[in-house]
DNA sequence: GGCAGGAGGGTAAGCGGTTTCCCGAATCGG
DNA sequence: CCGATTCGGGAAACCGCTTACCCTCCTGCC
């Protein structure tokens, strides 16, 4: 053993980390001065030339605040929690771009949570959020429609919220919150018209998970828009999937298998819009759209990269996320009411699309 | 004697959060006590009655840790950063994923910063990260070759180091710091080996931003593997081009209008590989690979989205991240010596790709 | 000239935990 | 049996920063 600076009341401050209490001796004020010059503290003036000295013995120190330290005296963080399903999905990847712009605007810090689409994980994730005293928590993705977990998922943003977090969805979470939702009924009734206006009378639907809300929205509004035109969606003309490439794959090759007289196909997100389009095409030798139309949902950019460009319903899923992260920053006035900003969705249509034969 | 000793200001403790001490005053201890209960602390055991108690207590007041209180005293975080160009980009959305996994493994929460290409907001958010003092700090992405910015990220990341963050590269930044890099040059040299022996001897390259250093070493690869077949990469046979989509058709509709007889094109990433493809098929007309092959590097999603598949070099992105993870885990026996980790590419050759006409 | 009032600066009480000491009791070797 | 450890528990000193409160001065106004 060297040195053991025993000296309780002195700590040796010469070496160590540097601190506002080091800025404070060095510019030869008080530590609450130092304090506000530095953080604005209280709305409380600071004399000039005090306040020089201290901004000089900050630069010179290079003193860099402790996060930490500050949440603790503030009680309260600049750091939000995103949780998403998983950022490696474009879908995802999209949303946390808005939502890191949206970071960046207003100084504030993003910890990222990834739940692999596991919902036990996504308490956890909340948990530690909680435990990070995150000022807010956006939750992306689509929620699971399990009433049991929906409970225990209120349950985890009641104590978030408690703690004085705030919340924000993304997308259905079936939970009493500030939601940003984009329209998927009528994405889903737009893609149906569209291809009915297009002559197409059987169409197949490749759906996603059953459990999963956005999935439910979105079979919703095929219903509708067929029924509306005295149509009802036949048990054989729809597929589930896993929300993958291939997972539309499998499904397409199932549902044409089963209805070989299909003239379209609307798959409900595009990653499965793509691996449809690979069973169409490889696997069954199908043209698209010359013998079957194919429309996608969401408009990932890999829409533009397939032949034919997929015909798709469009989320503005950056702005999703950046309106997500505005619903956080409005202290809202009217407490208690909750909020729906309700996104428009926009039909765009590409190559895959074509009159129906025949 | 179950009063406080002295009650000052006496915080209305009832209603207020859940804290260590009201979890000690529930089960009757000392604080000390409880911390070292739910916390582990000090190697130092509790009495079995006491242990219980106490977790009675803080499961019932439904307790949870205050992080920031806790990085205060233990003067140090669970928390690493993350910095990427941009999430949306399946480049880092890939690496992401991988840190997410990792990160989950070892408890750990990740902060992410995109920094949109700016090198000046990189620097701000390794500020905000040593504000935060997080644990580490994983610098994903290609770097830029500018030594002005090169020194000025060395000072920043020193004074990470010096505050006790580890630092860990993800590609070459051009800093002394432990590094996981693909071996770019390697990729490149078996791309054009691959082209080489198809018969192709008019390559041309798109090559990206030449301020990053991933470009430049994937460029020193194809230089290495013409020059050892006696070649030299000609002036007229590249062309610089935005890492994009749009970059790479741009770039390709010149190379092409430049050199009409090349009979191969070396992409350097995959969404410029793509964008040269749709110039060669849809602008230019030439087939792929019939007329001309395409080659593409990173082996992103959208590879196997396209067709023809492109033949491209495979990049372990998801285990890059795990990797980079793994070497900030790792507390370095041997502090001084710079580590790195250098990852195997793979050529994945698919149908972009044939023997040189003619 | 006297005094209320405001400005500017410092002191110190927390914020919620961790951890070092210090202490009494139980355990143990001789 | 007795002193030396060991064991388990509590008191309290921080960690770095914010901020309420107190205290001087300095003005402005009768």
């Amino acid at each position: 053993m060297a040195s053991t600076p025993r000296a309780r009341k002195a700590p040796d401050r010469s070496g160590r980390a540097v601190t506002l209490q080091r800025v404070a001796d060095h510019a030869g004020v008080s530590i609450a001065t130092a304090s506000r010059v530095l953080h604005g503290g209280g709305g409380r003036a600071v004399g000039e030339e005090l306040r020089r000295r201290v901004l000089a013995a900050a630069a010179e120190l290079n003193y860099i605040p402790n996060a930490p330290a500050q949440a603790l005296a503030r009680a309260r963080t600049s750091v939000v929690g995103l949780i998403v399903h998983d950022v490696g999905d474009p879908y995802f990847a999209a949303i946390a771009t808005g939502v890191m712009k949206a970071a960046r605007e207003h100084d504030l810090m993003v910890m990222l949570a990834a739940t692999f689409r596991d919902p036990q994980l996504e308490l956890e994730y909340l948990r530690r959020l909680r435990n990070q005293r995150a000022r807010a928590v956006l939750l992306a993705g689509s929620g699971f429609a399990d009433p049991a977990f929906v409970g225990s998922l209120a349950e985890s943003l009641g104590r978030f919220v408690a703690d004085g977090g705030q919340v924000a969805c993304i997308g259905d979470h079936g939970v009493e919150a500030d939601t940003v939702a984009p329209d998927n009924r009528g994405g889903a009734e737009a893609a149906i018209g569209h291809l009915w206006e297009l002559g197409h009378r059987r169409i197949g639907v490749v759906t996603g998970p059953s459990g999963l809300t956005t999935v439910r929205h979105r079979l919703e509004g095929v219903r509708r828009a067929l029924e509306r035109r005295g149509q009802v969606l036949g048990a054989d003309c729809t597929v589930e999937a896993d929300f993958t490439r291939e997972g539309g794959r499998a499904a397409t090759l199932e549902l044409l298998a089963r209805r070989p007289d299909l003239t379209a196909v609307f798959a409900l997100n595009d990653g499965m819009a793509v691996g449809a389009l690979t069973a169409l095409r490889d696997d069954l030798g199908r043209s698209v759209p010359g013998e079957v139309s194919l429309v996608g949902f969401d408009d990932l950019p890999c829409t533009l990269d397939v032949r034919p460009a997929l015909t798709t319903v469009r989320l503005p899923l950056e702005r999703t996320g950046v309106r997500a992260m505005d619903l956080i920053l409005d202290e809202r006035v009217d407490r208690g009411s909750r909020r729906i900003v309700e996104l428009e969705v926009e039909l765009v249509v590409r190559d895959s699309t074509g009159p129906a034969r025949g």
